[in-house]
DNA sequence: TAAAAAGCTGTGTGCGAACACAATAAATTC
DNA sequence: GAATTTATTGTGTTCGCACACAGCTTTTTA
């Protein structure tokens, strides 16, 4: 079965190849008759475009702008980034081309001066991590100003914006209930649980804020576990001495917590300190599958990590800026990341990258 | 930055674009000097071509047969379909077509007509589940005396054949280490854990042998856990009424089961079972995102479903073909699909197809 | 009724790569 | 050195679609 070109319906319509090209893309200046004589030929042979050959002679370039931060102080923007250029290669060859701006992740001014040589260079699209909120949305502004379409990633600001195409980022809520979840299958009644930040400014960063509701409403909806619940803090988890003693502290008071929920990428630190102090045999569960973190699932100290895929954040955000220009596809406003349960039994599926080989654009 | 075409190749060189085609394609008929022109000219400019261009005048038509049973006897079947059907939603326009040729579950004649079909039917590959061991080692000799490529998906036969690209299946074994982690994560010592096969023909099913081993294997490697397990088999779970007098025999021998491993998608009838005997309360794992499982999910019977994305099985396996006949790539033999942990809190990102819409193949 | 305008239709070219074939240059033979 | 063969190189066509433009028909206007 061959597939069907313009050129069978024009023959079958029996008009010439402009003509049903007219009529495909709504151009006009096709009378009537002509119109259900294609539109007949189009029912019966049920044509669709050879998305190649169209591409090929759109012959567009859709220039993308990303603006997020460089990997200096967190080695986590590279995985975004590579999501991003995995999508990139797939779409290269459809006329997208992407520049990135960098700016460092704890200076406004850099980041001020990156939006703004990409509003000087008249992007068709930006995909940002608007991090800093106030000069995002002051960016974001001129952006709906020159009707620039955007994609957020990682942090979302204003969902209703109209040139806002969509958010692609974690749900750190449910990934706080998930944790909760895990932790209560392995607990018994009357044991205790401890949710436990490792970052400073913890009130300041929405992200921990719904972690810590979703992990704390898992258990206030589910009273008959019998468990009560715990919150830590200890901004510098590189003071090795002082979070050992943190530690130490917190189970002297409540000597039944039998399990923790480290709420970021940082539970290998809380597993060392924890060593020291002999109670490496706590139940945990913490984020990310960052090389030290797969050690200790290896040996058995933490027990599940939570994947928020970090990787198809970047990947779906290019995905969906192409289909709206290209394709003329509207995303779903808001993507969450599938949230994987990574345990040792199963790390290899989800580090081994074994679809990195596939070229393909469905 | 626009892209390198062969043109600019051909400028910088100093020769025509027919010569930079014959030294990217090793044609021959070059001269050592235009040669060396040539690749000098691909060293500065790192030009890759444009896969869209290159399709299209390549102009092949890549046949491929798909041998595998219909959904009757088993609606798991269209899963796999579905995958392949994804895959050939992107691929179409590269030139694949595929024939189905469905046979019954259990027609070993249907089988054997089918396969015949398709060797009279000259495809450039083929797709198959091989589950008559018999009939299919016959079929593909047969593909091998042809020299057709193939590739086998969900039951592997002998993975050193030659024309054999790859397998694309489930990990059965580490299927069942999953199960038994989960379990155990949730088990105190002193209890105890029950395997339990709802299918008839156990020991004929390598898949289900797997699990069992992967499944025992974790608890005798971890003996201070002191948990103790126990294997159940009950053949036809249909039989409602047998199946809960089963379990309710069972739990009476061993008091301790607190949690109870089934190996297939069937975990639905145990929850049914055990309801009956007023025993809903144990801890359960088992198999697939069916909508009976879902369900039991949702109100939390079921704690965990490994899920084996059969769906994926079937879009890897055209795709792996594809690459191998289009791309001239050599798949990994030997490809294990991930295992996820699906629970009510993550079960959405699972089930939700948040992907069909991306039309791409990177 | 002729001229101008508007409406409609078909043909031709380009997108970038693949490949056939013609054209040229170099090497061989007599 | 001319004729022939062989090696090398350039040009032209094709893939299917998008779009520009020329040509034709019909309608409107003077």
């Amino acid at each position: 079965m061959d597939r069907i070109r313009i050129k069978d319906i024009a023959l079958l319509a029996g008009v010439s190849t402009g003509t049903v090209d007219r009529v495909l893309h709504n151009r006009g200046n096709v009378s009537e008759k002509a119109k259900i004589k294609v539109l007949k030929a189009l029912e019966t042979m049920d044509y669709s475009p050879n998305i190649l050959a169209s591409s090929l002679a759109y012959n567009k370039n859709w220039r993308i702008a990303v603006l997020m931060p460089n990997e200096i102080k967190d080695p986590f923007w590279n995985q975004p980034k590579e999501g991003i250029l995995r999508a990139f290669k797939a779409l290269k060859d459809y006329g997208v081309s992407i520049d990135f701006y960098h700016f460092h992740e704890n200076d406004i001014e850099d980041f001020t001066a990156n939006s703004k040589n990409i509003l000087d260079n008249n992007y068709n699209a930006v995909i940002i991590a608007p991090i800093f909120l106030n000069q995002s949305l002051n960016f974001l502004n001129k952006c709906e100003e020159k009707n620039i379409p955007y994609v957020e990633f990682n942090t979302c600001l204003d969902l209703d914006a109209p040139n806002l195409l969509c958010y692609v980022g974690q749900d750190s809520y449910h990934s706080g209930t998930l944790g909760a979840k895990l932790l209560a299958f392995g607990l018994s009644p009357g044991e205790q649980v401890m949710i436990c930040h490792l970052e400073e400014l913890v009130y300041n960063s929405q992200h921990l804020i719904d972690k810590e509701n979703g992990f704390k409403e898992y258990f206030s909806n589910h009273p008959s576990l019998e468990i009560e619940v715990f919150t830590g803090h200890y901004a510098n988890p590189y003071d090795h001495e002082g979070l050992a003693n943190f530690f130490e502290e917190t189970l002297k008071k409540a000597p039944n917590i039998k399990g923790i929920f480290i709420t970021t990428s940082r539970v290998f630190h809380a597993i060392n300190a924890l060593k020291k102090i002999n109670r490496g045999n706590l139940k945990m569960v913490g984020f990310d599958l960052i090389e030290e973190n797969l050690k200790y699932l290896e040996s058995e100290n933490i027990d599940f990590l939570i994947n928020q895929n970090p990787h198809k954040q970047g990947y779906l955000a290019l995905l969906n800026v192409f289909n709206f220009l290209a394709r003329k596809m509207t995303p779903a406003k808001l993507q969450f990341l599938p949230l994987d349960v990574v345990m040792k039994e199963n790390v290899d599926y989800y580090t081994d990258e074994l679809f990195d080989e596939i070229p393909i654009i469905l």
